[in-house]
RNA sequence: GGCUGAAUGGCAGAGUGGCUAUGCACCGGAUUGCAAAUCCGUUUACCUCGGUUCGACUCCGGGUUCAGCCUCCA
């Protein structure tokens, strides 16, 4: 059964779903005017792992990823450029995917456009200046009253009077109350904008989410994901508007995923310490990137540098090579229902306790070792191997052809395959004529091309470094 | 200033009131022509000060340090 930690408790609480058999998720997406960044890649990843470990316990999930693509950033981009708004956004749209595909991401079942969700934005407005929650400002904007919403404050640990005292913004004279935030932005000269009753104007950030969940996920749902950052404002802004506009409780789990840190240091657009997804590909695979970021626990702070990423690296070849040791040794799977049962059972504890990916992957590592272990061709190694392709494939983890993992070049090719076989040849025939010297010459020479060599059961194997 | 959360072995990172996490790295052994891979083994821990307890790294309290949020941000 799974526990989840629910940040509107600050407790680990047993997952029920609203509707027995079928679960409601929400994820905030990408903002999208850039690459994607570690950071964004934790988002993906984690909730990616979330909605697998769904589904796999047979849950029917109705996986929600928002994209927002009408904002501030954007619009100083596009303007920047040259370039028209969905230009842009088409643009990283594009390669947000393509970076998601390298992570083994598996599609939502909805990815809805704010653009595509105007009116449905209006008309929640609307009902929220109806019931006292919001008012239209003389210069065009709407506001969100945060005085009229009880519970204003109840996900991130506040109360008004202590976001006043913090208070660092220079008061805005358009708005009743500083702490009031925007629904509807009138629009400036040349910039996108909609037709609405305020006038012309986009949409706030806040309100894209509240209006997008409503739409394809019901007044109510279950779980709410996203970064930690967006618990406040962002998903307190979201209770407000939707629990204000529908008179229903909104979503009953909250999720927040930690940070991805730079020498203990967010990494963020704003101190401008970010790696993108696209620069760490060139020198690392999109599942090695996969399992370092699956090593910590998501809501733990997780430390980006190459020295993880090698060791990630490391590791993911220590379970390859496991799985290709097998096949090579005349292993056959177990058939897909056979598996190693006490392990499966560690293994769902570990994810069914709050999601713990780094407990779930030591499983893995246990599997293999038992694999290295038994004779290939026993019937019990058939299960191991079974049972370790079929867990990593719970987190979306190996799922490739071993040999191609372990000879894949990444960037620069170096030697070619067929050179590679050549000098593999020759150096068997020195090896059987005894001709050590050659033999290690050769194998020295592939070294520095980054090919190392493996010879067992009388055949020679090769990988990459 | 307010509110969160965290402090584990060389590095990363789980977990538990008394019993091997796991991976990477290191060392020793097996295996190998020598390697590589694999296996076996060893070594290195729980920020600090009190308290509870037969027993605490694990629970409670104080302290210290670090991070995040309070402003766009995953």
């Amino acid at each position: 059964m799974l526990h989840i930690y629910n940040t509107l408790s600050r407790k680990k609480e047993r997952f029920e779903p609203r509707v027995p058999g079928e679960v409601g998720l929400y994820v905030c997406g990408m903002t999208v005017y850039d690459y994607c960044h570690v950071g964004h890649a934790r988002v993906l990843v984690v909730f990616d792992v979330l909605y697998r470990h769904l589904l796999a316990a047979g849950l029917k999930v109705n996986y929600v990823r928002n994209i927002t693509d009408v904002d501030d950033k954007i619009i100083a981009r596009a303007v920047e450029q040259g370039k028209t708004m969905s230009e842009v956004t088409d643009r990283f749209i594009n390669e947000m995917n393509t970076d998601a595909t390298s992570l083994g991401i598996l599609k939502p079942t909805h990815e809805p456009r704010a653009t595509e969700t105007i009116e449905p934005m209006v008309s929640m407005i609307e009902t929220l200046i109806a019931s006292g929650h919001a008012y239209a400002a003389d210069n065009g904007d709407v506001y969100y009253s945060v005085n009229a919403f009880e519970g204003y404050g109840k996900l991130s640990g506040r109360k008004l009077e202590e976001l006043r005292a913090g208070e660092r913004v220079a008061v805005d004279t358009a708005k009743n109350d500083p702490l009031d935030f925007v629904l509807w932005k009138a629009a400036k000269a040349d910039e996108p904008s909609w037709e609405s009753p305020w006038g012309n104007g986009r949409p706030g950030w806040h309100i894209e989410c509240s209006a997008m969940s409503r739409e394809l996920l019901g007044d109510e749902f279950d779980i709410h994901g996203g970064g930690m950052d967006l618990q406040f404002p962002h998903h307190e802004n979201e209770i407000a508007q939707s629990e204000a506009a529908t008179g229903k409780s909104f979503a009953r789990y909250w999720m927040h995923n930690g940070f991805v840190r730079i020498d203990d240091e967010k990494m963020s657009k704003s101190l401008g310490n970010f790696f993108t997804v696209r620069e760490v590909l060139k020198s690392y695979t999109g599942e090695e990137m996969r399992l370092f970021i699956l090593g910590s626990h998501y809501r733990s702070p997780l430390n980006y540098s190459t020295a993880q990423l090698d060791s990630a690296r490391q590791a993911l070849r220590r379970l390859y090579t496991s799985l290709k040791s097998f096949s090579e040794a005349g292993g056959a799977f177990a058939a897909d229902d056979v598996l190693d049962t006490a392990a499966v059972a560690r293994f769902d504890d570990a994810l069914n306790d709050d999601l713990n990916t780094a407990e779930a992957v030591s499983v893995l590592h246990d599997v293999a070792n038992s694999l290295n272990k038994a004779n290939a061709e026993s019937e019990q190694a058939g299960v191991l191997a079974n049972t370790l392709k079929q867990l990593g494939s719970r987190i979306g983890l190996l799922g490739d052809d071993p040999v191609a993992v372990l000879q894949r070049a990444l960037g620069d090719e170096g030697l070619d395959e067929s050179a590679i076989e050549a000098l593999i040849k020759e150096r068997i025939e020195a090896r059987a004529a005894k001709d050590f010297a050659r033999s290690d010459e050769i194998r020295d020479t592939l070294v520095e091309a980054g090919i190392i060599l493996e010879d067992k059961d009388g055949k020679t194997n090769w990988r990459r470094s």
